[in-house]
DNA sequence: ATCATATAGTTAGTTATGCAACTAATATCA
DNA sequence: TGATATTAGTTGCATAACTAACTATATGAT
């Protein structure tokens, strides 16, 4: 009974810390032992702009799943380091266009490998279609808490 | 090309912030909501001591995947609002066993029921084997990157 | 018994997160 | 046009995380 209680609470904690935060763990020690500065929630703000350099801060919310005070601080961390500048929208002066600097497309390549890197160590004998089902239990999760009748 | 470069990135973002974030969230807006004023980390060590009092910090370290000051603090915390008292080991003095007041027992059942519902609505359409096969890709990742050859 | 080592826990400094309250710019609409 | 609401971003406050350096206690080898 008491076990029956604590059985969805026991995937809450799966969920909650022990794999990500390994992963991200693993990945912030490799960028470290390559010399790398930054940190894994910098390097996941650079990460959408190299897909789409420009992007708004509101956008940079949506796509790494951050308010907006997170943002606003990862920029200026960012910026202090010269990889990022703000950049006035000329058509509405409220949005700031985050646009990454030669420094940050040098960071690239080697942060991008070392990260497949980190989840190809993660990933060992997992399979393909595991992943995918992840993902999509993810998505459902994800959406079941941030729209619909559920939504609080 | 550049989207092979990206695609176990993605994952990455997926596995780091997405559901877990939400789930999180969520669980300490319907803490709040019932007017009880403890954070899912403080109540995630809480659970741990529901499922066996009197464990020392190194060992709530272990099972909650945190590090030693980070449970440090949160017994500092714990300890501010009467739920639990650090009693020192009569065989080792240099360990703290830490033990649940009144208070945090009262708080049992209320938090696990809301923590129950709260993955209930995580998991709408979610469904019992794909939470096994969730549970089991985390178990490995986790040991893909805390032991073995892999460890660095 | 003593000295070196290992273990449990704490403290200090930096970064990140959530929430609430705020400013500035834009949009809506009477 | 002018009042009101909405949107983008910032700031302040509290909690939490990691690293590194620290104290105190216990263990082990010689």
């Amino acid at each position: 009974m008491i076990n029956n209680h604590f059985r969805r609470g026991e995937l809450y904690s799966v969920i909650n810390g022990m794999a990500s935060t390994a992963v991200a763990r693993r990945l912030q020690k490799n960028f470290r032992n390559a010399g790398l500065d930054i940190t894994i929630e910098q390097w996941s703000v650079l990460y959408h702009l190299w897909k789409e350099d420009g992007l708004s801060q509101q956008e940079l919310c949506i796509r790494t799943f951050r308010d907006k005070p997170s943002i606003t601080r990862l920029i200026d961390n960012l910026e202090k380091q010269s990889l990022v500048k703000r950049v006035a929208s000329p058509t509405d002066r409220r949005i700031n266009l985050v646009q990454l600097t030669d420094a940050a497309l040098e960071l690239q390549h080697i942060t991008i490998d070392l990260a497949n890197q980190t989840m190809a160590e993660a990933l060992v004998g997992v399979e393909k279609h595991e992943i995918e089902m992840v993902k999509s239990v993810f998505q459902r999760v994800y959406d079941n808490l941030t729209m619909g009748i559920l939504e609080v």
